[in-house]
DNA sequence: GCGCTCTATGTTAGCGCTGTCATAAACTGG
DNA sequence: CCAGTTTATGACAGCGCTAACATAGAGCGC
C-alpha cells in the first residue's frame, strides 16, 4: 500500500500514481483507466459508452475494445450525481404474495425494458407509515419517477411526493384525485356494475365475502358498489363474512362454508376478489354444490386459476399488466409534472365464466 | 430557446458565469442548505442524519429541526459515491408470474427491512443473455450484495460477478458449483425422493407432465431425479407430456387430458410443479376422475393454492420464503467474499395430501 | 490560401456527499 | 493550573463521472 502515514518528507503527491490497474481492489476500475488504456480523455470515453455524437469510428472501436479488456463497470451512483439523472423509477406495491402486484410490477418490467431503466422496489405491507419511509427512501434515490399503489398515503408522504418534483404514478385506483397521474380504474364502479350484472341475471339474495378491508381498501370500495347497485333496488346483502386477514384461497373456501350454514337461502355470492372466489369454487366442490344452478358465485381481478377451473369463475378481468406498462409509459414520455393531474383508466371486462 | 444559430455577433461568452447555481436547475435542497439553516457545518449534519457520534443533543434536535423545516432528503447517490458504499442489493429473478418469485423477494424484503438496504430487481425473462445485461446493470449500482436466482449463467455474467467482488447468492438451487454462496436445495435430489415416495407407495406406472425445459431448468432436474429413482427399480416413464410455454393451472389440465388419451393405464402422474398439478386435479374434477384412487397426482413447491383443493395436493413443500431471507442475512452478515464458495441447504418436506 | 464550417476531442469545474485529519472546548487529576 | 484526555465540531479533498465550453484539424468554396 503506497503512501503510508509514516511519509512525511518529499513529494507524497510524486503524481497521481495512477500505474494501471495492479492489484486491483474491491473498487476498481474507472473510466480514467480506460481512458488510458484507449490514449483518449475521460470524456471521450463517456461519451462512446452513452452513444453521443460525434465520435470516430477508429476510436469507438479502441475505447470499446479497452472498455473490454479492463472490464470496465460504469459507475452510475458518480454518473447519476454527475448528470442529476438516475435512470431509476421507484415502485411501492403493498405486497408481493397477491399476485395482482407482481402482474403490475411485470408491466413496469416491460414498459422499462430497453430504455436504460431501472426500478427500486418497495414493498409496504400494507402499512401506510411504512409506506412513508419508503417513500422517502426511494427519494433518496433520486428517481426520475415514482410508482404507488393506491391514492391513500400520509400526509407526510404525499407531500414528500409533491415536494419532490418527480412525476408520480398512482396506480390500481382512480376513485379520488391523485398528485400527478392515476392509472387504474374504478373500483367503486366495478363493485356496481357487478352489482348490476347480477341482478340483471335475476340474482336477489345477495351474499359477500370479502376479507380485510383495513388493507386492502379497493376491496372495501368494491362492496360499497355492490351495495350501492343493490340498495337502487332497495335490495341490501342477505348476509356477509369478512375474514380477518388477507386474501387466499383456504379463507374463501372457509368463508362460503359459513356463510352458507348462517344463510342457507343465499342465490348468489359475491367474493373480494378471485383467490376468494376460487376457495368458494373448492367448497362448492365438497359439499356437493353445483355452481351457478344452487349457487352463483362472482369474482374479481380474472385471475388465470379461477378461468382454468372445472367450472370458469365468472369474474371481473382487471388489466394489471396493462396499468404497469401504461404507468411507466406516460411518466417516461413527459418527464414534467403537468399543471394538472390526469386521470387514465385501464377499464375492466366482465367474464361471463359459468359460476353466475 | 436561447442560443440559436443565427446569432452572430456580441460576445456569445458574456464570463465563464460560474456564479453558484445560476439557473438553479430543478433539483433543491441540499446538506449544504440544512447546515446554513441549523448553522452549523455540513458534515455535523451528515453525522446527525448517519447518527455517527459524537453529537451533543442540542445539536441535533437543532439540526433534525432544520431538516424537516426545510424538507430536505438525503441524496444517495451523492453519499454512496463518497463512501463507495451505496446500500444497494441487486436482485435478479427469471420471472414475476411464478408465484415462487414474488415469495422468494418477500423473504429477501424481509431480511432487508430495517437494515437500510434497498433491493433493485430486475426480471431476466428465462433469458441468460438479458440476465447478463441485467447483472451488469445492477453492478453499476455498486451494489453491496447480488443475489441472482439459478446458477446457469452466461460466462460474461459468472466473470462480472466474479470481478466485481461483491458477495454473490445464487438461490433456489444447490445442484452445482456457486461461484460465492448457494442458498436453495437440490432440485435432482427433491425429484428422486419424489419418485422413491411414489415407489413405495406402490405405484409403478409412471407418468409425468412438465413445462419449457430450456426456461425452468430447475424443473429438468426434477424430472431426471425422479426417472433416476425410477430407473433403480428397473422402471422407466411410461409416458409425459411436456407443455411448450411456462407453467399454468391450464397447461396442466390440458397436458393431462391428452396423456390420459395416450396412456390410459397410468397410475400416478408426476407434475413439473403445484401449478401444473392443481390443472391436472381440475381435469380430474371435469373428467369424473377420483385422485388417488383412480390416479394418483404429485407436483412440487407446495403452494397454497394447492393445498385448498378438495382434495389438497400430495406435493413437495419448498421454502422459498426461508431462501431469500437467508440469502440476504448470510449476505449482509459477512461482508468480504469467502476463500472457499459455501452451500446451504433450505430443504424441503413432503407434504402427503391427497392425491397420492 | 482565407475565412468558414464541421467534426472530433479535450479542459475545467463541479454534482452532493463523506473520510480524514485538525481543532476548539470542556473536562480530568495530581 | 497545566498537560492529557475526552467530546464536539469544522476544513478540505476527493468519490467517478458529466455538462459546458474550448480547441484542434479537416474539408470546402472561391
Amino acid at each position: 500500500m503506497p503512501g503510508t502515514k509514516s511519509m512525511k518528507t518529499a513529494e507524497t503527491k510524486a503524481k497521481p500514481a495512477v500505474g494501471r490497474r495492479l492489484t486491483q481492489r474491491r473498487q476498481g476500475v474507472t473510466l480514467a483507466d480506460v481512458a488510458r488504456v484507449a490514449d483518449v480523455s475521460e470524456i471521450t470515453v463517456s461519451r462512446i459508452l452513452r452513444n453521443q455524437e460525434p465520435i470516430a469510428e477508429a476510436t469507438r472501436q479502441r475505447v470499446l475494445e479497452a472498455v473490454r479488456s479492463v472490464g470496465y463497470v460504469p459507475n452510475r451512483l458518480a454518473g447519476g450525481l454527475a448528470s442529476s439523472g438516475s435512470k431509476l423509477v421507484g415502485v411501492v406495491v403493498p405486497s408481493l404474495t397477491n399476485i395482482v402486484f407482481p402482474e403490475v410490477l411485470e408491466g413496469i418490467q416491460s414498459a422499462l425494458a430497453g430504455t436504460g431503466f431501472q426500478a427500486v422496489i418497495g414493498v409496504s405491507n400494507y402499512d401506510l407509515g411504512l409506506e412513508a419511509e419508503l417513500i422517502a427512501s426511494l427519494l433518496a434515490w433520486r428517481p426520475e419517477a415514482m410508482v404507488i399503489a393506491g391514492l391513500e398515503h400520509t400526509p407526510a408522504a404525499r407531500s414528500m411526493l409533491e415536494g419532490s418534483g418527480v412525476r408520480v404514478a398512482e396506480i390500481m385506483e382512480i376513485d379520488s384525485e391523485p398528485i400527478d397521474l392515476a392509472v387504474g380504474h374504478s373500483h367503486r364502479q366495478a363493485g356496481f356494475d357487478t352489482g348490476r350484472y347480477l341482478l340483471d341475471k335475476g340474482y336477489r339474495r345477495f351474499g359477500y365475502i370479502g376479507h380485510d378491508w383495513a388493507a386492502d381498501r379497493r376491496a372495501k370500495l368494491r362492496h360499497d358498489g355492490v351495495v350501492a347497485a343493490l340498495g337502487e333496488q332497495g335490495l341490501r346483502l342477505v348476509g356477509s363474512a369478512i375474514h380477518d386477514g388477507p386474501s387466499s384461497t383456504a379463507a374463501g373456501r372457509d368463508c362460503l362454508a359459513s356463510l352458507r350454514l348462517a344463510h342457507s337461502d343465499l342465490d348468489v355470492v359475491v367474493f373480494s376478489n378471485d383467490d376468494m372466489a376460487t376457495g368458494g369454487v373448492f367448497h362448492c366442490l365438497s359439499a356437493g354444490i353445483v355452481p351457478k344452478a344452487d349457487l352463483a358465485l362472482f369474482g374479481f381481478n380474472g385471475l388465470d386459476i379461477g378461468q382454468a377451473l372445472p367450472t370458469p369463475l365468472s369474474t371481473m378481468r382487471s388489466n394489471r399488466f396493462l396499468t404497469g406498462k401504461t404507468a411507466i409509459e406516460r411518466l417516461l414520455a413527459q418527464r414534467d409534472r403537468p399543471a394538472h393531474f390526469e386521470i387514465i383508466d385501464t377499464g375492466y371486462q366482465i367474464l361471463p365464466g359459468a359460476t353466475a
